[in-house]
DNA sequence: TGAATAGTGTCTCTTAGACACTATTTA
DNA sequence: TAAATAGTGTCTAAGAGACACTATTCA
């Protein structure tokens, strides 16, 4: 082996998910130094013997007690620079994951306190680390890939509504968009949608139809958010 | 520190260009074990006090003796499956660079040859390690980059025309555009081009205006490639 | 019945794509 | 002059956005 191998290799997850109107991150409390007492992102040390994605899916199973529901993950990148970590060379391979909102969702196991935050709510600099900015590219790249994925009903429950999805891009785009444009554009993009058959029940008004995710993985013509200012 | 900490960290480069109508990647011939002999991707080892893109920048101006001219480089992703390379435990991070074709390319100093090698000429399994496989995924990436970011400027020359810019479409995306189509939409695109003023010389046809990179980062709308099949 | 939400129809404007045509160079 | 390449104009079809209207439920 070489000299140079005095790294040590974590994993690191941005868990958003749509609740309550707002897109949020799942956030653990250090219970050791260093940053202890400060939030931070879920995460550990990568075994010796374990592949960096199953690292990260043990991490959400220990800090979600879900075992991947019906979400979405997926590599963000890696953090290396040197300093980052005061306990030595740390790299850091980041993972994103998208989830619906959890009935029962936060069970950590080894963290102290772990809480869903509004993302928009989070200061500058209030994580350890630099984990303020790997969970901002964690948003930048959901925000990107709601438009051209299917990856917004990875935020949704297996079946969702139109309505539901809406207001996934809704929340996760802070925009507002029209209710029936939107209903014609994804029931006209083939592959995103395929229907279960049945409706709601027992909601105010017309009962919606359900669907579960379509068999595409990219979506043509894309979604393109409105553009900004 | 802790005792997980039996990582060796490498950096690993997809370097792209477009070269007689073809894009290509460098490539070097590996000169010690393992996989001795083999075609790699250009890389190696992140010192202990060094930025990972710092390390990657390094391996780029060794492999191809420019200091970054024009071009592009980013973060592809890591790859750290156990087992991927015979030595013990090495996690890499790939990044991914995209430059013009360069007068005098390739003046390795590591490696025994090094050579610009046609992608779609290459063979699966060809290259050493899990190299097959990151060339793959940063061919993909710059095939998609093209179509919402102006980063096919990236695989010109610092003034360039509106035909070797198609030319930089047609062979990344392997596919006919209308050059009539192409010229409105690019010169229609704010911020993808600035014009320098200057015209070419010397060519058949009539002179092409010049133009070098907008301020754009990214393209509103996006140049979606033609759906394939 | 009215309020609420689901879903369709229609119009307009923008853009992509096809392609005729003009412009400016070299041989 | 012809050949070659650059660049514009125009038509058509498809998609985005605005928004009137119909459909189906609960209270």
């Amino acid at each position: 082996m070489s000299e140079d191998s005095t790294f040590a290799v974590t994993v690191d997850l941005v868990v958003l998910t749509v609740r309550d109107e707002e897109l949020s991150a799942l956030l653990v409390r250090r219970g050791v130094p260093p940053h202890e007492g400060c939030w931070a992102l879920p995460g550990g040390f990568v075994h010796l013997d374990e592949d960096l994605v199953d690292a990260a899916i043990r991490e959400l199973t220990e800090e979600t007690g879900v075992a991947d529901p019906a979400g979405h993950l997926e590599q963000l990148g890696s953090y290396g620079t040197p300093g980052r970590d005061p306990r030595g060379r740390v790299v850091t391979v980041a993972y994103l994951a998208l989830l619906p909102d959890l009935p029962t969702p936060v069970a950590g196991s080894d963290a102290a306190q772990a809480q869903w935050r509004s993302v928009s709510e989070l200061s500058d600099s209030e994580l350890a680390f630099d984990h303020d900015q790997i969970l901002a590219d964690g948003v930048e790249r959901a925000r990107a890939k709601l438009e051209y994925t299917p990856l917004a009903a990875a935020f949704c429950p297996p079946e969702f509504t139109i309505a539901q999805l809406r207001a996934v891009y809704e929340t996760v785009w802070n925009t507002r968009l029209d209710p029936r444009n939107f209903h014609r554009k994804v029931t006209g993009t083939p592959g995103f949608l395929a229907p279960v058959g049945r409706a709601t029940e027992g909601d105010r008004g017309r009962p919606a139809q359900l669907f579960h995710r379509g068999p595409a993985s990219l979506l043509y013509p894309p979604m393109l958010r409105p553009p900004t200012g």
